[in-house]
DNA sequence: TCATTCTATTGACAGATATTCAATAGTGGC
DNA sequence: GCCACTATTGAATATCTGTCAATAGAATGA
């Protein structure tokens, strides 16, 4: 482990993934205490002890740094909401689905950053986020390719889509006030709610 | 460069309602082809044939116009669902609800932008966004002032916004891809869920 | 009609941020 | 220890936001 001291700026010549991971780790960092747009080049490379023009150098620019910083917190939801290898198909995804709640709880902010990248402007920030949602569906397929629960047809991906969304405002409404609710009760409010808005469909 | 051939542009001197006004209705107009960030203050200044310094005149800043703008987007979306002054309690829900779907249709660029710039970093457009459908929640309790339907209560509270979270990516989904599902079939799923999902609680 | 006053409007200027690129300096190979 | 390679820098440029004293259109009063 290397130490560098904010005093004194020696240049650390690290290799290219190093550095790479760094950047991305200290972005993802960064994300949960400032928004992405506060994320400024120089803001990271001073946090960093880097000049800009290496982030240029390794991001091609600002929008290039948030395509891989919100793609790199995108991927730790996705792994650390993994439904289990084993059990029943509605066990799994109970597992998963809980931890998609914890995810949230323990990563407020960052969560948050996430959604506010994904939902602004930027066109590839909001396919990063689409593609992760898309995989997160994937999971109610994969874990009962019978087709037991739910069919993979288009009218169930539309309603999975929007009930994903209600699952994410829920979620964050709840943390900020719980209004009484449990984490259980949240829990089977999620779990309850998506067969209930599929029998709905004609 | 002093000697402008082509144009002497002419400096029309209008009453500050008339400017403001002038300036907001571009600026909602703008909001349907780019986003808000897309909207710098140079490209309103150019459409409107404005000086720059004219908008920091009016709204101080980039952020207040942007307030102004999402302000008025707002207001636009909250009186043009408007359930009508008589009818029974339900039907008067159901055709707000039609209204929401059909503004949604009819708008779907300048609605898209205003979810965008609610979601984006920025507290104040933020609070816009959410007092307005704070005050569409209302709607269930003032159609319904005894309570028969339901009860206005912080759990309560919580599944509408979390159920509008679902119907606005529900209706803004199906536009991009209908995935089979007519208007009709649409708003079935709309005004069933709330209710499916309110049996859900403790 | 003309002069005066008020203020809507402008354009030049300053500061911050994004981006580029030739020059610099670690590090490994010989 | 020398050399080649390339990670890294810092200065220069471009674009955008924000400020402010100066300008000009329009109403008022004679």
């Amino acid at each position: 482990m290397i130490h560098v001291t904010a005093t004194t700026p020696p240049r650390t010549r690290l290799t290219p993934d190093e550095r790479r991971s760094q950047l991305l780790d200290l972005g993802v960092r960064l994300l949960a205490v400032r928004s992405l747009e506060e994320l400024s080049i120089d803001v990271i490379a001073d946090e960093a002890g880097i000049s800009r023009g290496l982030l240029y150098h390794y991001f091609g620019g600002k929008q290039g740094f948030y395509e891989a910083v919100v793609q790199r917190a995108a991927d730790d939801l996705f792994e650390q909401t993994a439904p289990p290898p084993e059990g029943e198909p509605l066990d799994r995804l109970l597992v998963s689905l809980t931890g998609y709640v914890d995810y949230v709880v323990a990563n407020t902010a960052g969560y948050r950053s996430l959604v506010k990248a994904a939902s602004g402007s930027n066109e590839s920030l909001s396919a990063i986020y689409e593609t992760t949602f898309a995989a997160l569906a994937d999971r109610f397929f994969t874990a009962d390719p019978d087709g037991l629960v739910l069919q993979d047809t288009p009218p169930v991906r539309l309603i999975i889509h929007a009930w994903q969304a209600m699952v994410e405002d829920l979620v964050l409404t709840w943390i900020d006030d719980p209004a009484g609710l449990t984490r259980d009760d949240l829990l089977h409010v999620i779990t309850g709610s998506l067969p209930a808005i599929g029998s709905l469909l004609p």
